[in-house]
DNA sequence: CATCCACAGGAAGATCTGGTAG
DNA sequence: CTACCAGATCTTCCTGTGGATG
């Protein structure tokens, strides 16, 4: 009686994790193993700026977990313990991936810069050229240095958004006292070469490449945060050589390797263990690997899980298919579900963003007389498919069509 | 070696959503 | 209310193509 319904959970949890902000991928260490060389590189660019002259425009790149964020992070820390006060410098980041649009990047720049409220740039209503000049007002109404970071800036390039960045590098010549320099992070290589050739020569001045981690690097760097994280008894020896490892075969991917331990510890706490082992990561990486996947599907369209449902029902009987094939049963579930039926033309591009995302496989191939289009194939396992079928989407949808029983296939 | 299938995928533009501005 | 804006979504129209087949 009055015992709160939370305090099982509560005496179970014994608690391995001390401080569990340590092991989030967002948490930014006070030291960055094995990056001192990109970071003295980056710092002696930026440095000019504390004394209120434009470091070049710097580019970085490197694959995914290779401590591009974390480094930028570190150095806009850096930049704020020597200039407290923003008198002559501001640190500015944006992470394209969540904003994702040339307007969405210019507001979040523009609300960045300022502290007014009266003076904040809408969601949305206004056109381009009009926040353009109201964020140039902005950034010169004070007389410093901005340092703007632009995260997985190859994001934008590939959804269209080319001239945001001429926009963004001719800024300089609209700006009186200001100045701004811009830090672009990309994970593709190729990344100026796709950039219109006017916005290309002036974004490239620096540039500078973060190698994947090794497999000892990775150890290091989980090894400083478990230090930090867990109670030494609590965690076996090899976990964090096995997460480590796990990590290095993915292109050395220190998110991964955080994420891998600290899922494991999760786990090991959930179930009552003292001691995180190699078992719990092993079920880590399971759960990991589900947890993507099944967010990914729950996000979709509609339209796009009929795709998907199609793609599911027809790998019941066959493992590969042709667009033709998914059209086909597209449209008869598109019907069922009441959905309006999309072209084949749109349904090929659903079909291209699922091979995107990973939960198909599809490939142009070409079979000579029987004509040119995509082999696609369910590369997620079977189980997954039990998530779709229990969307409310597809609760009318009879036996029969489930299992491809109907005439019209 | 030309043909021809069954699409791929680019370009342009229509439609809709959710917002500002006057 | 109307006019307008950016962006997502979708359509219409289109040209391009790898390789088995005749």
């Amino acid at each position: 009686m009055g015992e709160s319904i939370f305090q099982q959970y509560m005496r179970k949890r014994n608690n391995i994790v001390k401080n569990r902000k340590i092991l989030q991928n967002t948490h930014i260490p006070e030291q960055l193993p094995h990056r001192k060389e990109q970071i003295d590189k980056i710092a002696s660019v930026i440095s000019i700026a504390l004394s209120g002259e434009k470091p070049s425009n710097i580019m970085v790149y490197g694959k995914t977990g290779t401590g591009k964020t974390a480094t930028l992070h570190y150095i806009g820390k850096e930049l704020k313990k020597a200039d407290p006060k923003e008198m002559n410098c501001s640190f500015i980041y944006v992470n394209c991936e969540v904003v994702d649009t040339p307007y969405g990047v210019l507001y979040n720049i523009g609300n960045q810069v300022t502290v007014d409220p009266g003076q904040k740039i809408p969601f949305t209503g206004w056109s381009f050229e009009k926040v353009y000049s109201v964020l140039v007002d902005m950034i010169d109404n004070e007389d410093k240095v901005y340092v703007v970071v632009l995260d997985e800036i190859d994001r934008m390039v590939f959804k269209k958004g080319d001239d945001i960045f001429y926009y963004l590098t001719k800024i300089n010549e609209n700006l009186k006292k200001s100045k701004v320099s811009l830090v672009g992070i990309s994970n593709d290589m190729k990344f100026l070469e796709l950039l219109e050739p006017k916005a290309r020569s002036r974004l490239g001045g620096e540039s500078l490449v973060f190698p994947p981690y090794s497999k000892l690097e990775l150890e290091d760097i989980l090894q400083e945060r478990a230090d930090i994280a867990f109670d030494p008894n609590s965690i076996d020896k090899s976990v964090i050589p096995y997460c480590a490892a796990i990590a290095a075969r993915v292109d050395g991917d220190a998110r991964i390797a955080l994420d891998l331990l600290r899922t494991a510890a999760d786990i090991a706490e959930r179930n009552g263990d003292s001691v995180i082992t190699d078992a719990h990561v092993k079920s880590a990486k399971n759960s990991i690997e589900f947890d993507v996947v099944s967010e990914a599907i729950k996000t979709l369209s509609s339209q796009s899980k009929v795709v998907l449902m199609s793609i599911m029902l027809i790998s019941e009987k066959e493992l590969k298919m042709t667009t033709g094939d998914v059209y086909t049963k597209y449209s008869e579930i598109s019907d069922y579900c009441g959905l309006s039926r999309l072209t084949q033309r749109r349904v090929t591009d659903l079909i291209s963003e699922l091979d995107m995302m990973g939960i198909i496989n599809a490939s142009v191939k070409s079979f000579g007389c029987a004509g040119r289009t995509k082999e696609i194939e369910l590369s997620v396992p079977k189980e997954m498919c039990s998530l779709l079928k229990n969307d409310p989407l597809f609760k009318n949808l009879d036996r029969s069509v489930r299992t491809g029983q109907t005439k019209l296939i």
